[in-house]
Parts: structure tokens; C-alpha cells; sequence
DNA sequence: CAATAAGATAGGAATAATTCCTAACTAGGA
DNA sequence: TCCTAGTTAGGAATTATTCCTATCTTATTG
């Protein structure tokens, strides 16, 4: 089941809770569970409609953006253009490793803050808002050498 | 008029020159000269046509690809699903600063090579190729407060 | 508990970016 | 000059995402 931490977030910040949406939150919180690899929107959808078989993919993609909107979830753009989301941990912050072959991803802990923070004060006239960082290769399954 | 090195590298790794693959790269090199805002394959298209009205945006994205897998061109995927090319300046590695409500891109100077450094030493299963990190926010046009 | 309205949904259509297809062309080596 | 593997144009196809709108539903209020 879903922690009551998301729902109880999702209340404070005034977002509907509808059955489609604690559908696709449980969706991505067994992902998480499962090892976090991220999902995208037609994952999800299949996923969802095993119990809500008429949910459209629009909702998926709609709902997805609110999630992220409102910080619960973390919408990843990789550069084959897919885009995949994960549920954000409660105070964590992370990074990815993809295979450029079978798109296994990876996280790994580092975040390069201290760049970010260089850059925050080299260039004030900047809000900066967000970040992405990403390392791409293969993996043990898909390398050659 | 684009510098030789790029055509002899280009002759090196055997690519064939075409006149709209030169074209391609005169545009990409004036773009460098222009301050190095980052164009997509579109704009590519437009400007090649007002000296080749025939060339189809297919072999625009194709020449991309070739110029990127041959190293004279990077590709840069942003998160609002735009893909931006940047002809590779000799021995020249930085990031971008992107606005996320007018697109425009700044260079930083700064690369994480520290992590990638350390992933590389920690996964060392896994064959690293590349990395993309980006930072976005809003620029000083685009800000509100 | 019923009425209400703001917000959400389904599903089909539209849009946008990218890739595929194929017959015709051409750069560059022999 | 000849030959051919690689490249091109242009239209069609594909894929991902967003738009549209009539119809619901959640959550608040009376
Ligand atoms: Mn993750
Ligand atoms: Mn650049
Ligand atoms: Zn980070
Ligand atoms: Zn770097």
C-alpha cells in the first residue's frame, strides 16, 4: 500500500485524489519497491489499467506532470528522447547510469552540488531551478569488449 | 568558411562529402562563431535551403547523426524534449545553462569529471561513453521575481 | 444528506519530432 | 572514365505528447 506520506503531501497541496491518480501512485511505488527502475507513461498506463481498464494515457501523462509538479515525482528526459518517471524518496536526491543499448538504468549517489553552487554565484542574473545529470554506456549485458 | 580540420577529419574517418553535408557544417560553424546558441535540426533545414532549397529535413538529421557518431557535433537533448546541435570545438569540453520558459542556452565551463571519475571506478562493470549534465531555470528576461 | 462547482476524466483528434522507405543520384576510388 | 557503395529527396509512417470537449466526480457547503 501506499505511504500515507504521499497522499497526505498530495492533500496539503490541493490536488484531487482520484482513484486514477492513487492508482498510478501505488504503480509507481511498487516500481520503486522493485529495484527503481523509472516507468514510462505507456508502462504506467498498462499497469493502471489492469485495474482501471478505461484510463486513458492522456491522464497518465497529465497526472504525471502534477506528481511533478508538486515534487513527488521526478520526471526523467533521456537522450534516446524517452522519458521515464520515478517517485521521489523523501529527502533524497540521486543521478543515473543508462545503457545506451538496453536502457537499464542505475542510480548513483553523487550530484555534482558543488558546481552547482559555483554556478548559482558566478551567474546571479540565473534562477536556477533544477538540474539533470546523466552518465550514459554500457552495461555488463551490452558491451562489446 | 568552415576550417579545414573539420573537412580533413571528416575525409579521415571516411565520410563522404557532399555539398549539403558541407553546407550543414558551414551552418553549424557560424552558429559556433555566433555565440555558440545551440540550433535544432529545423533551423539547420531552414538555413541549408537558402543555398540548397532541395535538401529534405531527413538528410539534415541524418548529416547530425553522422557529424555527431564521427565527433564534430554534439547533441544535446534538453528536457522540454528539444534536441539542439553545437559543432565540437577542438579539444573544447563545457555544459549548458538553460532557460526553461525561453530556451536560451548559456556555456559553463565546469564538468563533473570528478564523479564520472568516480562512477567509472566504482562501476567498473559498466562501459562509460558519455555523460550530459545541465542546469535550468530562468534567465534574467525570464524571471518573475 | 443533497446541491454545487471546480477540477478531472475518456477517448478521439491533432500536433510535432523523428525515422523509414525507395528510386534516383553522386563522390571518390580504381 | 567507370563503377558502386553511400547519399539524397520527398513522401509516408511512426512515436510521443498534447489538445479538445462533453461528461463525470471530488470535496466543499448548505
Ligand atoms: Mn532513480
Ligand atoms: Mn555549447
Ligand atoms: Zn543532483
Ligand atoms: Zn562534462
Amino acid at each position: 500500500m501506499i505511504p500515507g506520506e504521499y497522499l497526505k503531501h498530495l492533500k496539503r497541496v490541493g490536488v484531487r485524489l482520484t482513484p486514477q491518480r492513487q492508482e498510478i501512485l501505488q504503480v509507481l511505488w511498487e516500481r520503486a519497491q522493485a529495484g527503481g527502475q523509472p516507468v514510462n507513461a505507456e508502462e504506467v498506463m498498462k499497469r493502471v489499467r489492469e485495474r482501471y481498464p478505461g484510463v486513458s494515457l492522456d491522464t497518465v501523462y497529465r497526472t504525471l506532470a502534477t506528481f511533478t509538479r508538486k515534487g513527488i515525482v521526478n520526471e526523467l528526459q533521456f537522450k534516446d528522447q524517452s522519458r521515464r518517471y520515478e517517485l521521489v524518496i523523501q529527502g533524497e536526491h540521486h543521478h543515473h547510469l543508462v545503457c545506451l543499448r538496453c536502457g537499464f538504468v542505475r542510480e548513483i549517489a553523487y550530484c555534482p552540488e558543488d558546481i552547482i553552487k559555483r554556478v548559482r554565484e558566478s551567474h546571479t542574473d540565473f534562477k536556477i531551478e533544477e538540474h539533470s545529470f546523466t552518465i550514459y554506456g554500457y552495461c555488463a549485458e551490452c558491451r562489446e569488449d
